[in-house]
DNA sequence: CAATAATTGAGGTACGTAAATCATAAAATG
DNA sequence: CATTTTATGATTTACGTACCTCAATTATTG
């Protein structure tokens, strides 16, 4: 049987009172005192059960996630997800709320943060844009004691406590070498589409990306990146010209959302055999690999994501160190057939 | 604040001593009663705190796990993520107990699976061996009340209560996807390697294999598979052979273990740019994708494999379905670059 | 209708921890 | 040494559920 509070104060010949003491943290106790609790503790392996703590002290975590508007799948995917853990809230102790801000503002962004109370809140999860007012604000809830972690794309100069996502520069790596592998030889240029190189997700995509191919498949060169906002028809009207004015182009990348943007441009086209490797598992983006119109997406699972943010901000908010090896989120390649 | 059974006792307008007869299914409780508790709890919406239920009443789930034995570095990282699942016992409420049995032997497993006490058992995890005794022995099993799932290869005309690990079909159309890409064109052999026809997992991948390989690369034939019981040095000796007696070879696919000998063969034979994909990351097969020796690799997640198993088994002891949906093991397809 | 059986209520204890109160003991201060 | 402060002990209640006992009520049976 694991050793119990009980257990504890008997060896190391002390009042419940006193190990409760020590064990929370709550003064009045001599350090010899808690030394010797500390000891028995550790000699006889106790590990609080956290099960029968939340029980009697009612705890619940509230947290606030902050998310991008607009059309884009994945974001929508990825609200709906925080959506089905507010609905486990019962289950796991959680309060969660919900704030939309508008996409691309980091203004936006930074008015939410700021209204954030520390005292009711205890831990923040946001998707950031990598601009210095958001950096101060994230760092300034940190100070004030609230966890805050990023989703998908990281604030790499904060004081975020965690990254809830994937190693974009590997994302971008990967793609490389999907598409020059591809290519066999074949030389050409590889047209690179991106929301924007204010997200930190975007820009180190398109860097990995630029190093692989300049390395290992110097036959391709890249055009690009082109900037969309992610937005769909911005992608359609940009690809469709690059494909119109660059004859050479053998293979495409995007690396930001609005594929059904791409989709639409590449059956404008008629296909010219492009190998088409894009981002995020959407209903479009599911459709053109089952169709053969793209040839793999690397994705990241949102759901996986935002568990572990929760994951990671409860444990922050119990003053514990969340096991980091542990909740590192995976790069996802799919191909037509093991698309789930 | 979720209601508790207090707040299902004032409703239904019953004593806390009929709720629980009612939830635990206790006898002595009239129709018309039970009725109305039920009304009481699906108008609450009520549900068992699960944690204080399992505070209260010590539960614990003993459960074994039967693994073959013998080098294979992935059976000894499956068993790894085992004894680490038993090291969270405490936590977790499992007694789990680790039964190795000799590999490729059916007459063993069920000897095991014999051997187990419905009584003290509340579930059973096994690598089957696809054969009728085995399937006779997890039936017998399972009639009597004992949950079974089945890990990494499935028992597919048996009664396991579910299959923890990858879509093999699918797995191996994945295969053939990435090598009809890699060889763009090029004609030529695929050298086809696994272990026993007689593990559901190892032929299920050759189907799969085949089947797009035919269909969507006619340029490809398929050479074996060449069967080697899981031993690298029968592997290194048959790939080697193959390699010298078949020039028209352009690719290897591994689709079970010995990545030892297979490497080892290809260093002796002096690299003539064969697709390599094999399955499973093992120390031996990141270093040869990484030396670019290996392509790709096709990958499950073994420790998902195990919680997922442990997760059904706890769920099925206590009469409950786990959602079966949440519980589908993805098919990881590794690329140098994306290795985590 | 009485005897028996089936059903329900009331109340308690337990699980492991948190958190509070109040009394007592020890140490530090003047 | 008396007084104040600080540490510690002893005890209790609570969290939500399980499970037990015993008494009381209601149905059912002969």
């Amino acid at each position: 049987m694991r050793p119990t509070v009980h257990d504890i104060a008997a060896t190391a010949g002390v009042s419940l009172a006193t190990v409760d003491r020590v064990l929370n943290g709550r003064p009045g106790v001599r350090q010899t005192t808690v030394d010797k609790v500390e000891a028995a503790v550790s000699l006889l392996g106790y590990v609080r059960d956290v099960t029968a703590a939340n029980l009697a002290r009612k705890r619940v975590y509230p947290l606030v996630f902050i998310v991008p508007g607009g059309p884009n799948s994945f974001l929508r995917n990825l609200t709906a997800e925080i959506t089905a853990a507010a609905q486990r809230s019962s289950i796991e102790r959680t309060v969660i709320r919900i704030e939309t801000v508008p996409p691309f503002d980091p203004a936006a962004l930074v008015r939410v943060l700021e209204s954030i109370d520390p005292q009711t809140v205890s831990g923040v999860g946001l998707v950031a844009t990598d601009t210095d007012d958001v950096t101060a604000a994230v760092n300034r809830l940190v100070e004030q004691g609230v966890p805050v972690v990023t989703l998908v794309s990281d604030l790499p100069g904060s004081q975020r406590v965690h990254y809830c996502g994937i190693d974009n520069i590997a994302a971008g790596r990967t793609a490389a070498s999907l598409i020059g592998r591809f290519c066999t030889g074949r030389p050409g240029k590889v047209l690179v589409v991106a929301g924007s190189m204010k997200l930190s997700d975007h820009s180190e995509r398109a860097s990995g990306f630029a190093a692989v191919l300049e390395a290992e498949f110097p036959e391709l060169g890249v055009i690009g990146p082109v900037e969309t906002n992610d937005d769909a028809d911005t992608v359609r009207q940009r690809v469709g010209m690059a494909l119109e004015t660059g004859p050479e182009i053998v293979a495409i990348y995007n690396l930001g959302a609005g594929n059904r943007g791409l989709i639409d441009a590449l059956a404008q086209h008629g296909h010219r055999n492009f190998a088409v490797v894009a981002h995020e598992v959407t209903p479009h983006s599911r459709q053109a690999l089952a169709d053969g119109v793209f040839d793999a997406i690397i994705n990241q699972d949102c759901g996986h994501e935002v568990r572990s943010a929760i994951r990671v901000l409860k444990a922050r908010a119990d003053g514990l160190d969340p096991l980091t090896a542990q909740e590192r989120i995976r790069i996802d390649v799919f191909l037509r057939d093991n698309l789930p």
